[in-house]
Parts: C-alpha cells; sequence; structure tokens
DNA sequence: TTGAAAGCGCTAACAG
DNA sequence: CTGTTAGCGCTTTCAA
C-alpha cells in the first residue's frame, strides 16, 4: 500500500558531507573523537537535509536505548492518569524518553496476553524497561526489567509498586466509627483484584476492633465503576433502615453513590456520609472525603525504580510500599438518625 | 550499562525448528504457502521459547507497520484526554495499533521543535502516520502522512482537524445575550492560538450584532489555564460593577471562574452566570454550561484520516471541521441585578 | 581522526 | 512449499 519510504538516512548525510556514516554516527553520539570541522560541516549537512535518525535502526544496534516503555489500561480513565502524572515527572527528570502503549478499553477481554504481547512488543526492541499499570498477569516474560504500579495480586514475580489497602479502609472505618455512625454501607471492587479484597478486609477488621457486628446486608459487591457504584447505592438507600454512611471501594463508584443519592433526593453529607478511595481528580471537585493512596507517586516512585534496575543499581525492596493518607472533605458529618 | 540482550530471535527459534528463518518469518506474517504441520511445529517451538518479535527489526524491514503514532502534549490533561478517547475508539476499529509520544509537562519550553523530534521519530521508523494534537508547529517534514487536530495556526501545511470556534463563541453569546445578560466578562485564551482569537471575535461580533457596546475592561487575557481563569474572575468579580455573565474560552478556565466566585461567596447560577467551552469531564461534572466542540469527534475523524492518507487513498478535504454544540447546564441564569 | 566492514533481527525477492 | 540471499539504517569494532 505504501510507497518506498523516502526518508534521508545516514547514508545521504554522508555522501552529502563526503565522510563515511561512522563518521556521521560519531557526531550524532556525541563521540569525543572527531575534528570540530568536520564536526560542524556534517552537523550542517544534518540541518539541512532535515536528516533525523531511525529509532527502529538505533534501537536494534544499540543496547542501551534511553527509552521507558508504558502499558496502561485505559488511558482515558482517570485511574490511570493520576498515576501518569507521576510518570511524566519522574520522566522529565531523568534522561529517558517514554512511550505508551494502550490497550485500550478496560473491558476488553484477554487482558493479561494482550499485556504479554506488549511487553514484549516494547522489550525486546524499543525500551530499556517497562511500567506495566493494573496488571493482571502474574509474571511476564521478559529479558528487560520491568515494574509493576499496582497490581492485581498480592505477591507478583516482578518488582512492584501498591497502596496500604487495609491500612487505608481502616483509616476510613476510624473515621467513620469516630464521627458515631455504625450502619455502615460497603460497595467492594472486583473480587479478583487483590486491593479490593483488602479494602473489604479493613472496613471488616474496623468494624469489628470497634464492637460494631457486620451487617452482610450493608456489604455488596461492585467492580469499581461508577454505574455499579449507583445500581448498589440505590438498593442500599431505597431500604427500610438504609445506611448512615457508605464506604465506597474506590472513587468512581464512590460518584455512582452520590448520583443515587441525588437521584433519590438525599444529599450528601445532610443525609448521607460518603467515602471513597483513590483521590482522582472528581472526588477532589467533589467535596470527597477520600483515602489519597497517592497514585501519583506511585507512578512517581515505579519509574524511579525502573530506571535504578535499568542502569543495574540494586534497589531495596521488590515491594516498594506507598503509605496512604485519608483526606478529609466535606462529605461526612455525624449521622442524624439517632439509631 | 545494560548487559547483553539474551532474548530470543527468530533464529533461536529457525534452529529449534530445524527449518530456515524465512519459513518462521512465513508462519509470522500468516502467509499461506506454509504446510500446516511446518507451520504447527514452528508454531510450538514460538510458544516454547516464548519468542517475540522484535519491533524494531520488523519496522525496519517492513513498508507497513499498522502502527500509527500521536504525539500529545500533556497526557494528563483534560484536553487531551478527550481528544485520546476518539481516537482509541477508532483504534479499536483499525487494524492498526497505536503508540503514544508525550511531549510531558505542556508548559515546557520548545514545543515546536520537540513536536518535530517526536514527529520524526515515529515517522521514520516505527508508524506509518502520525496524529498531532494541538501543534504548535505550522508545518513538520515528514515523508509519512501527518494530521493534526487542533492545531494552533489557522492554516497549517498539513491536514488537521479543527472546532468551529467562532460559531461557537456566538451561539453561547446569544444564549447569554437571549437570557438578558448584557455586562458579560470573557476571560481569553492564549493570543497565539487561532482558536482563541476566533472565541474572542465570536464573543465581540455577538455582541455588536445585538447592538451591545463591548465593554473593553470586562474584556481579559488569559492562557487557558484553571489559575489565571481565578485571578481573572477575580478581577472581573471584585468590581463595583461586576459582570452579570461571564464566558471563559475553555472548561479550564471557567472551572477557575468557579473558584474564585466560592473564595467570594458568589454562587453560581444565582450571582453569576458561567460558559465555558471543551465539554471535559470536569465541566460535566459541575453542571457548567459549555460548547462540544466534540474534542472525542474530533480524535476519532482525525484517525480516520489519517487512515485513509495511509492507505493512500483520497481524502475529501484538508481541513475537516467538526460542527460545536452549545450544551446547555444549570451554569446559567437571568441576571438578578436590574441593569 | 577517519573509513571499511560486520552484523543487529527481520522481511522479501528469487530460486528451486 | 521451502531455503538462500540481500539488504533495511544504524552502531561498533578494527585498521589505517
Amino acid at each position: 500500500m505504501v510507497s518506498k519510504n523516502n526518508a534521508v538516512t545516514i547514508q545521504d548525510v554522508a555522501r552529502e558531507a563526503r565522510v563515511s556514516v561512522s563518521t556521521v554516527s560519531r557526531v550524532l553520539n556525541e563521540k569525543v573523537d572527531v575534528a570540530s570541522e568536520t564536526r560542524d560541516h556534517v552537523l550542517s549537512v544534518i540541518d539541512r537535509l532535515g536528516y533525523s535518525s531511525s529509532l527502529a535502526a538505533r534501537s536494534m544496534r544499540s543496547l542501551r536505548k534511553n527509552m521507558l516503555g508504558l502499558v496502561v489500561p485505559d488511558i482515558g480513565f482517570p485511574y490511570s492518569i493520576e498515576v501518569m502524572k507521576g510518570i511524566n515527572r519522574a520522566i522529565a527528570e531523568s534522561p529517558f524518553d517514554l512511550l505508551v502503549f494502550t490497550t485500550g478499553d478496560i473491558k476488553k477481554t484477554g487482558t493479561a496476553s494482550h499485556e504479554q504481547h506488549y511487553v514484549s512488543l516494547l522489550n525486546n526492541s524499543l525500551t530499556d524497561g517497562v511500567i506495566i499499570v493494573a496488571s493482571a498477569a502474574n509474571n511476564f516474560q521478559t529479558n528487560a526489567p520491568i515494574v509493576a504500579v499496582d497490581p492485581h495480586h498480592v505477591d507478583p514475580e516482578y518488582p512492584s509498586v501498591q497502596g496500604k489497602n487495609y491500612a487505608g479502609a481502616t483509616s476510613v472505618m476510624e473515621y467513620l466509627i469516630g464521627l458515631g455512625h455504625s450502619r455502615i454501607g460497603f460497595i467492594g471492587g472486583r473480587p479478583e483484584i487483590w486491593s479490593a479484597v483488602r479494602r473489604e478486609q479493613g472496613f471488616r477488621d474496623a468494624l469489628n476492633a470497634a464492637g460494631i457486628p457486620a451487617d452482610e446486608t450493608l456489604i455488596l459487591p461492585g467492580d469499581f465503576t461508577t454505574e455499579t457504584g449507583r445500581v448498589r447505592a440505590l438498593d442500599l438507600l431505597n431500604r427500610d433502615d438504609p445506611p448512615t454512611a457508605i464506604f465506597a471501594a474506590n472513587d468512581q463508584s464512590a460518584l455512582g453513590v452520590y448520583q443515587a443519592a441525588e437521584e433519590l433526593g438525599r444529599r450528601v453529607p445532610e443525609d448521607l456520609s460518603l467515602v471513597g478511595y483513590d483521590n482522582i481528580y472528581e472526588a477532589r471537585f467533589l467535596g470527597l472525603t477520600t483515602v489519597d493512596q497517592n497514585l501519583s507517586e506511585m507512578g512517581y516512585a515505579a519509574t524511579e525504580m525502573l530506571i535504578k534496575l535499568v542502569n543495574r543499581e540494586p534497589v531495596d525492596v521488590k515491594t516498594y510500599k506507598i503509605p496512604t493518607r485519608l483526606i478529609v472533605r466535606d462529605s461526612c458529618r455525624r449521622p442524624q438518625r439517632s439509631e
């Protein structure tokens, strides 16, 4: 389909400058052993011809590429964006460039194999290492370093950066219980994802520690989406004895709870206290009390870690835990109804 | 730094499978002229060895790469995200993969040369064509097709997809004026960006058409950021005779106006009508009346256009205009104060 | 300080 | 149906 690629190559530059390709290559790579006049001349030819080297050819030949890869599920997802902000920052401070691969729709099937596909693609050629976000796979076949941000599994075989989900969840509960709530609803995340499991454990244990028996009918499964959050909240709020507070396993579903409350004419926080998890943009915007697990920081830390690995420097730990912080905003009150 | 790359190559597979590399290549590329037993055998070896082909080597050899490149300013920017959603959708419907390059911080200097750098990088090797978002450059030195989404300049030398900024702005103004507003503030965008210029023109002409003399003190320069929007709005709202409505040149700055109003204890829309431009997530969330220039659609259209160009199919126009639509939400009222 | 030559991993003729 | 051969554009020895 596509006609001959007529890009100007290193050969063209060499011919035009009346030097050999190796000399041009030396100039390009800023080697010291080139006479400065030769260099200036070559440079001027490069400029005149508008030459720029082929990434493919370069990557193929040289071991070090100064390029990091990033594989993210859905690039338009608020969660991904938060993580990428941190990665971007770390990249900006480093000599590396970043190449992003997106697997597209987050709900697409075959995520794990997709991931392996992209990891291989980047790893075997273009990049010195790759960061993979919210990975579903437990291990990767790869020859270059890889660091995962918030992987689905507990203890993956590759190095990773994770949040403290259990601690985050208990901090939420202590806050809610301290406010006087005892009927607290929980809308969970996807059960195959470890962070979701840990958040539910934190929820349960905190109730337990406070001597409040868990009401199983108040604990609903979810999937981290706004829509499911909305549906579950509708269930919870339509009861005769609705909870006075709801803890949603992430901000996306908390957003759904918010919508549901609005639909039913309930107000947050007057009629319902609400807490989310992740501190994504929308949560800040909405004034949602939420756990900041510092996704951006996780991205930053992962990038730093990967760069160390690429440089063959030692890294302290295989699993790096980022502390969690409860961000109190105006979405919670003392419960109004007496119980 | 990095030790020898010990990835398994097509050679290893060939040796192990006791066939030639070309046979392996044929299997990989699903050519028909391979005996099915040979194919199965090769496939099994590929699987066993965990082979995956090198993107770099492949791109270098073959003309058609089935890969599109995307160069975006700041990947974490809501604007970019909207555009990428559309691109993602188009990619999903196509046989192409997407490789994203981010130039990092949007405020970084040397944007135009950066852009050229990335365009060359992708163009000369990895991709069949590239999409560039919000390009500052007026032309690119490139040998593969390029399509721009919402370029800074009016009439760039490359094909592009643009919004109808003038029409968008006048529709806002007709709405506001129809509501009864006559003291309308305007917070502009970056003056070197054509869309910002057109929005201001639309603002002015609409006032004019309604027989309302433009009050220059109500027309403030901006830069499309929330912070500047906030500062300008503070100026406007602290006046003795504040405007009854503000039209911000984009949603980011409208968000700033919102913040400013909050700080001053003014409510939107009770005390101040507010309109933005772009229909990003936050605007929807906030219930902001805004112009939908359908950024996502622009991304989609650009991708379609690029694919046609890559396939050497004819495209209708060099500049493709996406119509604009005013989205009325609850951020506007009739003016309360009589004037 | 420079050039010649080898080869990275792959695809695409061309023979057989 | 399969193997041989010739590069793609580049970096990197090795010699000069």
